[in-house]
DNA sequence: ACACCCTCCGTGTGCGCACACAAAGGTACT
DNA sequence: AGTACCTTTGTGTGCGCACACGGAGGGTGT
């Protein structure tokens, strides 16, 4: 039948076969010191030799340990990626309770400087057994990283990663390859010599978060590649100016009446979405980033074609799960995890949406 | 911190609060008989009162049942579709091993008439406790379902689903959509006019799988609808007689050389995929499904342009999941459960094969 | 010879739960 | 009053494991 049929083996089972006691077994397994060299290896041989896999539901019923988890994650007042993330962690906790996991979570205001480090001092203060950080820049992450790679304790990185630090993990989407993916469905659209808008977000002067500009990157990588003959416009807004931003899609569109596509590699594609629902332009290609609630419903209503997701509550989920694994179970976990890069359409977003399958199951 | 912070309430708890022994908790959280109205309903108050949630590691150490699922899919001696969905099935068992719960997998071969039945009967047999099936036609599948149904054995439909039963609950693509999807797809890379090639697969005078039929009436409703200018080609091909089809795909194409596009509903896509790159034709355009290894390969180097995905090894991890959450945890699963359909390009395809997420991590 | 220490090892207890068994109290009948 | 029997309740044991404790054996010093 099964590759392992006979009943699962038991420490108990391990001393008989070893000639020892449960003690000693118990010694071995956890590296504790008292046992003598010879017993060790006898013990260490049976092991092996049986395949010992200890019952985690037991050990961890017996040991009583608490683990506590910790999460450092931009501050999110309205809906945002962000609350998918979360709401995957704090579903994937729960799947943990009887683990004695439990999570706390921290937040800092990505645009305000120094922000991130004062949140990553009340994070170390809480003396946390592992740790999920969405990094900001590297200069700010930097001494929360030291505080806890110091006191040894591992952290993951969530949604972008810093080639400076060492995380135990990271989960996340390949920037460049979504552009790169992004320009691959914008070019079959696009029209021999025609031409493309990006719309970019500014914040405070700076261009928010280096996802953005990554994906740009390999958005223009492609296209200049395989589609030189397309013209590539660029259009900046600011972030809570809606007057401001519409009298420049206005001018935009008065100087360049000939595009119809365009792009942008933030979560804000509706801006441009609800500005053809309100101008009644049924005829422009827009693509964006990110299932929040206003693009989909332009995604559903006609005004944006096509949407990239990131799985954030998926991605949230994973954190969890690799940091239980790495605490409670001491197996190895993958350093990098690229997250699919879905393409979502009117067609298929139905399936993305009320389906979230493993918070639903499980 | 979180929301509840009190240690685990548990069975000793509840019966110091209701002013009775452990036993008599255990007896009404399990309905036991042999318990005095007023005692049961005391405790049944406490029990809602505290928010009792069992350890279920704890029960499950202590009560030693063993679970026993089977399962009944295809046979499939080469790469197909169906190893991941048993990869995915075996992954997930592994998960709930110290739960005691164990997988059996039988096979029937779905081109030959009572297959299906015979292999149930094996299934049947082994008296399972909980048992996943893709099902066949409804005839061949209906004598299965009743023995089950009588047994009270619950029951899983993957990949797809028969309207006449009630299994417990389904895991599949909704095939008509995922058709209409690929015809959005499809429209965007179709000029004006043009036309596309349906490439079917006929099996021993039998359309395989009615997914197959399903896709291509979802297909042909999106263009019917939004593109009503594409002209529609079609051309059969038969399992396992590569000469000929070569022979009815060359005759095809000198009858209608202005087709540059084409789908086929089933994993065979490499066929006209292998076909081009024998020929040395970079200019038509080709999707399918599925991503079997000879697809990957055509896609890779540029032969197919698009696959649709149906995540089979999450859907097999899916299956084991809800019947570990229904047989053991007691819980409601949600009965329908639709995968989400996913566009695999070139750019993107890296971020679905190397990573089965769930199968790395856990 | 005794006290003392150190190394090595076995046993006992409890984690939260399921379940078997025993005990207590009541009722009905001889 | 004694017996049989039923209902209702409490207690004890073990699941596989972690960990504290104490005991056995050998060595050293006085």
């Amino acid at each position: 039948m099964n590759e392992n049929n006979k009943d699962r083996i038991r420490i108990k089972d391990i001393a008989q076969q070893a000639g020892v006691s449960v003690g000693t077994v118990d010694r071995v397994i956890h590296g504790r010191p008292g046992v003598s060299e010879s017993s060790r290896l006898k013990v260490e041989e049976i092991l092996k030799s049986m395949n010992y896999q200890p019952n985690m539901y037991a050990s961890a019923l017996a040991s009583n340990k608490k683990y506590k988890l910790a999460c450092l994650i931009p501050l999110h007042t309205e809906e945002d990626y962000w609350i998918d993330v979360e709401a995957g962690m704090r579903h994937a906790v729960k799947t943990y309770k009887d683990f004695n996991v439990s999570l706390e979570i921290f937040y800092y205001n990505q645009y305000e400087r120094g922000a991130f480090g004062n949140a990553g001092k009340k994070l170390t203060e809480v003396m946390p057994d592992g740790v999920i950080i969405a990094p900001s820049s590297a200069d700010e992450t930097r001494a929360t990283i030291s505080e806890l790679e110091e006191r040894n304790i591992p952290y993951i990185f969530v949604d972008s990663t810093l080639e400076v630090f060492n995380p135990l993990s990271f989960f996340g989407q390949n920037a460049h390859s979504s552009g790169y993916f992004a320009a691959r469905i914008m070019s079959t659209m696009t029209p021999a010599g025609g031409s493309v808008v990006i719309f970019r977000l500014i914040l405070e002067g700076r261009l928010g978060s280096n996802q953005q500009q990554t994906r740009e990157e390999g958005f223009r990588e492609f296209l200049s590649r395989h589609r030189p003959d397309i013209k590539l416009h660029e259009l900046d807004f600011i972030v809570n100016h809606p007057e401001e931003n519409e009298k420049r899609i206005d001018c935009f569109f008065s100087e360049h009446p000939d595009t119809v596509c365009g792009i942008t590699f933030n979560s804000k594609a509706y801006i441009i979405g609800e500005y053809m629902q309100k101008n009644k332009r049924n005829d422009f290609k827009m693509m964006g980033y990110d299932l929040v609630r206003r693009n989909v419903k332009c995604l559903k209503e006609g005004y944006i074609d096509f949407l990239i997701a990131q799985q954030p509550t998926e991605q949230g989920i994973c954190c969890i799960e690799v940091l239980f694994k790495h605490l409670i179970l001491k197996k190895d976990v993958k350093a990098e995890n690229y997250m699919p890069i879905t393409l979502i359409s009117e067609e298929n977003i139905d399936f993305y949406l009320d389906t979230h399958l493993r918070t639903n199951n499980i």
